[in-house]
DNA sequence: CAAAGTATGTTACTTTTGGCACAGAACCCG
DNA sequence: CGGGTTCTGTGCCAAAAGTAACATACTTTG
């Protein structure tokens, strides 16, 4: 199993929102837990699949996504280090199948909490209540504001953004990444992804080869949609 | 200020979710915080604001929302008496601004805690955290599935489902509402609503009048994207 | 009733997106 | 090198959605 490269996030950083790992709530939950090792491309959570333990990503990326009907997909959001895996709380409070696809998009290692140490994690630790209502909330946002997106702009414009996103991260170095995977983050086919970018090439702004984009014109991107 | 009608849920029920309401910590609630009235058709919160209360809804719709440039709107999700406008969490919690209207559908009572009582409310009451976890994570699977219907169907079968949600919930009784407000909660445009519907009653599905929609023939809704 | 406001119907046209088919290029690996 | 695989380019067409511009009809209100 290769390990695919992480697409949106710097892999660097760790535990951004914590607030303080030496808290003895922190290691208690460190302790109780169980560590658990993913390889890439593993489903971690399937669609309408009730899952019985909820995860702590420590090293990797998830990736979490709805396929369509028709073999599409649409990238919702990633969970990155330091973060949690909130979807599944619907399933461990609600007892309902997870509502979409969570796949192990690097290797990736977690803590597992299972139903009773996370009930006891919230009702002790008044920090991990913050976060996990942190880190919930910020998910909602973030999945509104994907409504909007996608229900009011324009591919073109989806993915120019995406593009200055991706940019970003890699500090304007050539990315590495096929139009298919483009397209699964956008919910939309490949040749879609292809017209598009073969547009923005003739534009100069970016310059295309097999697996790799590579930024032409700086300051082309990011005045999109979210500035 | 009329009141419009309430437009997806029974108005009829109340508090589904909500353990016990004779529990100590409820009372407690009740007790430190200040009722709110709000006149139908005002914006409880807007978007970009940040607000410095959160509210618990005990009576009447609060409809959430994003505007589009073009003047568009997509209806995200409603909140109904007994529920908590959880959004707000982003701005108590993470300090930053709305991210989508909510706006009284119907006149509406609600409970506001601020910030401190929000956050003593939490630490003191395991039931307040439960229900405060199940809100959030039940809408955020809801938003997920409408990111999933808006990227993946097409809008006649999104509005055909919507048709069947309303039929069902009026019984089957014709419902009172324009093709403008329908196609406020969809995202589109007044335009595409009409032209929809109108090729729905030549089919005999639902007949039209100004202001009304009546069913005609039974099941012809509701085996839609979510069975 | 008349006027103003609101809601709907409709035509014609454009833009956006998707789907199919296939060609060619790049890459991988024995 | 040669053969399979993956990735990209593209032409063509069809479907879906949006836009503009009106005409018409119903409602409310003075």
């Amino acid at each position: 199993m290769t390990t695919t490269t992480n697409l949106l996030k710097d892999p660097g950083y760790r535990y951004p929102d914590i607030p303080d790992m030496r808290e003895p709530w922190w290691s208690r939950i460190f302790g109780s837990s169980q560590k658990k090792h993913v390889p890439a491309g593993t489903c971690i959570y399937k669609e309408e699949e009730r899952c019985h333990y909820f995860m702590w990503l420590l090293e990797g990326t998830v990736r979490v996504f709805k396929h369509s009907p028709g073999g599409r997909e649409i990238t919702l959001y990633r969970v990155t280090p330091g973060e949690l895996c909130v979807l599944s709380l619907r399933c461990l409070i609600g007892g309902e199948g997870f509502p979409a696809v969570a796949m192990a998009e690097t290797d990736v290692l977690g803590l597992t909490l299972d139903k009773q140490e996370f009930d006891e994690a919230i009702d002790r630790s008044r920090e991990f209540r913050r976060y996990l209502l942190q880190m919930l909330s910020r998910r909602l946002s973030d999945v509104v504001q994907l409504v909007s997106d996608v229900t009011f702009h324009r591919l073109e414009l989806r993915l120019s953004c995406l593009l200055g996103q991706l940019f970003r991260l890699s500090a304007g170095e050539p990315l590495r990444i096929t139009h298919s995977r483009l397209a699964h983050e956008l919910g939309t086919t490949r040749e879609m992804v292809s017209r598009i970018l073969k547009e923005l090439e003739r534009k100069q702004c970016i310059q295309l080869a097999r697996g790799e984009i590579r930024l032409l014109s700086q300051d082309v991107f990011g005045w999109y949609i979210n500035p």
